[in-house]
DNA sequence: ACAAAGTTAATAGTAATACTACTAACTCTG
DNA sequence: CAGAGTTAGTAGTATTACTATTAACTTTGT
């Protein structure tokens, strides 16, 4: 069930990711929403701003006043992604006093499939997850990362894993690997799940029920609790 | 330590990688071991086959007479790598009886830094080994990704997940995830070398010595022996 | 020995892509 | 309603990925 969010809360995106904020006007969103729609149709490299313009009704320049190039508008979507599953995550775990109890909804949050668009905005969560879990690691795996980071690129999936490994301190805070953990089993979730749709044979997931979340819960707990 | 490979043996590749051998000529030769050299430097992104071609003081069809595109010379490396890594395997489990000494050796083999070239061949493996964890899911997450999978494209990875897996339910038959598991590992420690040089606020593992070995023979055991 | 056949590699392209400079038009402000 | 600022479209350029053609060299059969 995904948590309904409120009309005045909006998910803050570090803006040196863009030129001019797509939130701010129609044609903004309507660029973001289209290459939701696009980056999932066509894959990353096959995506282009021109396709994109001619999408909208524009033209290829339109999109490059919002965004300086489609590396940047990826990282764009994929901030936007994390910024969402912290918001959720925070609401899942709100009023948990138990440590436990708080990993487990997290390790929910972060590895379940997400099957519903909570249609709060222009933004189609379900099909971002999926561009998520096929494109995002591009956003790091480039020659540039290093420059990228300094900039705080990934500054939202930082603040996930970081907030992630600290309750797994409070369970346990002599253990060594938290950060180590939980960066695997985020990535390993989105593997796990790309992995049952295309390369089945690396994967026990099931294709329409990849139900990783067991695995990678009882993973956590049966390293931390040692 | 590198187990030395004997002169008489080759590292096979699936042949449709490759419009000629590279291995067949000297000339092919040059092209994969400055391919690599290339796009360890420059990133895979920013190779070409033009800059190749000046490298090794020839032109860009050249190159094309053995790969079709980059695409599929990545593809072809990373074959490469994952053949040598199953040779070194077999190797490193040869003559142990004890399924658990096995698992312990294969995760050793697959989880370790390559820091010593065995130079037995044309290709640097210290070289080869960066460039896998750093560019080798880009040769999967791709739109074209099923098709290419039917063609036999994973064929080396496949083969040594499917080895380690069978080493896993050797231990413990009823264990449910075997291949979920070592997928996990695998590309896990990938992801943790990755990060550690750079993005280390996700990583425990250090930049000099991320051993990861531990971490992850330590989950192999705890999760198969429940 | 040497013509025919096959192999190899360089030149010179094309189409598509990523990105930019410039200009026209519209809008907001005093 | 003049002038400043904003927005978006046109028309480019440089680079990239890839291909068609041709020239030259090597091998093979008689």
């Amino acid at each position: 069930m995904i948590q309904e969010i409120p009309g005045n809360v909006r998910i803050q995106v570090p803006e040196q990711l863009f030129l001019k904020d797509p939130d701010s006007s129609e044609l903004g969103k309507r660029i973001v929403k289209n290459a939701i729609d696009m980056i999932y149709e066509l894959g990353f490299e096959n995506f282009t701003f021109k396709k994109l313009g001619q999408q909208i009704g524009s033209s290829e320049s339109t999109v490059y006043r919002y965004f300086e190039n489609k590396h940047k508008l990826l990282v764009y979507l994929i901030n936007w992604y994390w910024g969402w599953i912290e918001y959720r995550m925070s609401f899942a775990i709100a009023n948990l006093p138990d440590a436990s109890d708080q990993l487990k909804a997290a390790l929910k949050v972060v590895t379940e499939e997400v099957v519903e668009d909570s249609s709060f905005s222009h933004v189609n969560e379900v099909l971002l997850y999926k561009i998520v879990f096929s494109e995002s690691s591009k956003a790091y795996l480039t020659k540039d990362v290093d420059n990228e980071n300094k900039q705080g690129y990934f500054k939202s999936y930082k603040r996930l894993c970081e907030r992630i490994s600290s309750i797994v301190l409070t369970i346990n805070p002599q253990y060594p690997h938290a950060k180590t953990l939980v960066s695997t089993i985020i990535e390993g979730s989105h593997l796990q799940k790309f992995f049952s749709i295309h390369l089945p044979s690396l994967t026990n997931c099931d294709k329409n029920s990849c139900d990783d979340t067991d695995f990678f819960t009882d993973m956590a707990f049966s390293l931390i609790q040692k």
